[in-house]
This record gives structure tokens, C-alpha cells and sequence, in this order.
DNA sequence: CCTCTAAGTTTGGTAGCACAAACTTATGTC
DNA sequence: GACATAAGTTTGTGCTACCAAACTTAGAGG
């Protein structure tokens, strides 16, 4: 029975955690991260941002530097990092274990970033590295990344076919509905 | 027949695929759904099932039977049964390749089903046999499987310094903000 | 100065998703 | 037939997250 929703009590929001990453990459890049420039990143209005970042203050979150900048507090910070380092973990699983393409992989990261737990992610880092380290297993890793099977949209490719009854990842999901 | 307006212009969200999946699993599992079942699988209230029964219906991914009870139509269906592909597929890569414990795999392939794509999904599905399809590989795999590296919460773990400059999944994510 | 503009804030509205509670509609039992 | 109970619907509310548009500043130039 998969759970609907688990909700810690102070859940990060994908969207929160993006205010976060946009005013730490504006500010080592320009060193200082406006409204508008925060907005421009992702793609928002000001108004949305000038909201959001009352509610990261209000969280502690951020604070605001002598220009009235948003900067971000350790605590902010650190999700932040975090939320980068599940993104380049994801990217890197991606492409070099499963040679997705980059455009590609880098909108999937974009996405798995916000779900992947903590220890997940390590887990993910450490098999990246474990596979790069060990020739004979980085080769087959290579020979696999290389291969491309095609996927016929609507036709009957892996992921399709797991939806019904296929090898040890398919339970008795039948289709019974005929009317 | 179709509905005569399936209307896929908007992406499904989560919850949406939550509502299609509890319909498919108890109607296979007692052969209806009614609202109070899929409110109690889903741990919603009555009111949130009818409210999106009626949404569902109006979106053409289910209609209602004889009974008033709600059934898949074919796109419903194919929606509920792509994300029960998805979720095997990131859970078994997650206790077959990386070895992560049971009850966390099944957290994780909650969340992950929601975002993995399909082709990132048919690709993962193809790494799992491809390394169980290779006798070396399998072994290799098996290894890195039972090994896991102690990860001290706010320490130094993999994750943790993925965070900063390590290896090729770091890039400039220096600590630039002193005050 | 004065004004024009860019930056930021506030307000009002929309949309999704949920809850509580009141309400309606069976259905079974006495 | 009357009533208690279970199932389902409707209504009103709250929350997150966004937009559009009006409003308020703060500077920079003329």
C-alpha cells in the first residue's frame, strides 16, 4: 500500500528548495541576488518572488544583507547544497551508468533532485564510483551504456511491458477490465 | 467507445495518479472501488475521493458503471498501469542494484514513480537485466550490493561532499558566503 | 528640481489539493 | 413503515504557489 503522501512536519517544497539554489548561484556569480534577477532564473514575477522570500525569512531560511539582498542562512545554505549535490549525483548516474543523453538527463535530474533521499543519493554516488573504480565492471558498464534498445512509443518496449506481467517486477497485474 | 473528450492537455499530477492507481488495484483486488475504499487506501477524506472522481471524469480517465462505481477508461488505465511500471522498475533497481533496505526502497519508489520518465524507466528496467543477464556482472553488482558505507548524519558522507567540489559530479560550488 | 525608469511590494484573483462538517441518499433491520 | 447506519455529495475553509496589475520607492539624467 503506497502511502499518498509522507509529510514530515517541515518538508522542503521543490519550490522553496529552487528560490534557494537561484539566490545561492546568483550570488557567486554576481554576488548579490535581487528580486528580479531571482525571478528572471526561474522564470517567475516578482511579485511570486518578493512573496516567496518573506516566507523563507519568516522560515530562517534566508536573511537580508545591508543592501536589503537575500542572502542565505547555514540552515538555507545547506539545503541548497544539497539539493545541487542530488542533481549532480542524478546527472552523473544518468549519463554514466545509463548513457542517457545529456539534454535529457539533465530535465530527469531536474526532477529526481527533489525526491531522492539523503541516503539514496549516497547510495547512488558510492555505485557511480564503485563502477568507475572497478575495471572489469566499468567496462560491462560501458558496453551497456552504449546500448540502445528502441522504444516505439505506445508499443512494446520494457517499460510498457512491466505494467503487466514481466519477470520479477511485475506482480499479478492483469488487465481485467474488458468492460 | 472513447470518452468523447480525453483530454490529455494537462500533465498528471501525483494525486491524480494516486486516485487511478487505488481504482485499478481495487477493482482487481475486489472487483468495485467505491469512494469509501479509495478514501481509506488513500487516507483522504470522502469528500476530497468524490470531489476528484468528479474531475477524473471530467479529464475522460474514468467513467462509472452500473453500479456508479468508478472504472478506467483506457487512458486511465494505461496512466495507472505506466506508474506501477515505474514504481517495480525504481524499486527493484533500488534493492537489486543498490541494495537499499526494503521498507526505504518502497518510500523512495513512491516518489520516484511520480518523476521518472518513461525512457529513463525502460532504461533502468534494461540495466537490471542487462546485470542480471551477465554472469560477471551479476557477481560485481552482488558485491557492491552488500556493501554499505557507514553515512553519519551532517558528516562526511558521499552526499555530503557531494556538495562541494568532488570529482567530476562537482563543479565551482565553492562556500563563498563568509558573512 | 523634476521626471522617467527600474526595482520591489502589495493586492486581488486563479488553480490544485486537501479537510471538516453538513447534507442527501440508499439499505437493512426491527 | 420507521429508523439507524453507511455511502456519497456539497459547501465552506485553508494552504501553497503562482500571475496580473496597481502601487511605492530609489536613483540617474535632463
Amino acid at each position: 500500500m503506497p502511502s499518498a503522501s509522507p509529510k514530515p512536519s517541515r518538508a522542503m517544497t521543490a519550490s522553496a528548495e529552487h528560490y534557494l539554489r537561484a539566490i545561492l548561484e546568483l550570488r557567486e556569480e554576481q554576488g548579490y541576488a535581487r528580486v528580479v534577477d531571482i525571478a528572471t532564473r526561474l522564470g517567475l514575477t516578482k511579485g511570486s518572488v518578493s512573496l516567496a522570500l518573506g516566507q523563507l525569512h519568516d522560515r530562517g531560511l534566508i536573511r537580508f544583507d545591508n543592501a536589503h539582498f537575500p542572502i542565505l542562512t547555514p540552515s538555507g545554505r545547506r539545503i541548497a547544497m544539497d539539493l545541487n549535490g542530488r542533481y549532480r549525483i542524478a546527472l552523473g548516474f544518468l549519463t554514466d551508468i545509463l548513457g542517457v543523453a545529456p539534454e535529457r538527463a539533465s530535465a530527469e535530474a531536474c526532477r529526481w533532485e527533489h525526491v531522492m533521499s539523503h541516503e539514496v543519493a549516497d547510495r547512488l554516488l558510492d555505485f557511480i564510483r564503485f563502477g568507475s573504480e572497478q575495471p572489469q565492471l566499468a567496462s560491462r558498464i560501458a558496453e551497456f551504456r552504449g546500448y540502445h534498445r528502441s522504444c516505439s512509443v505506445g508499443g512494446s518496449c520494457a517499460t510498457c511491458a512491466a505494467r503487466g506481467p514481466v519477470q520479477s517486477y511485475c506482480i499479478e497485474m492483469q488487465d481485467p477490465e474488458a468492460s
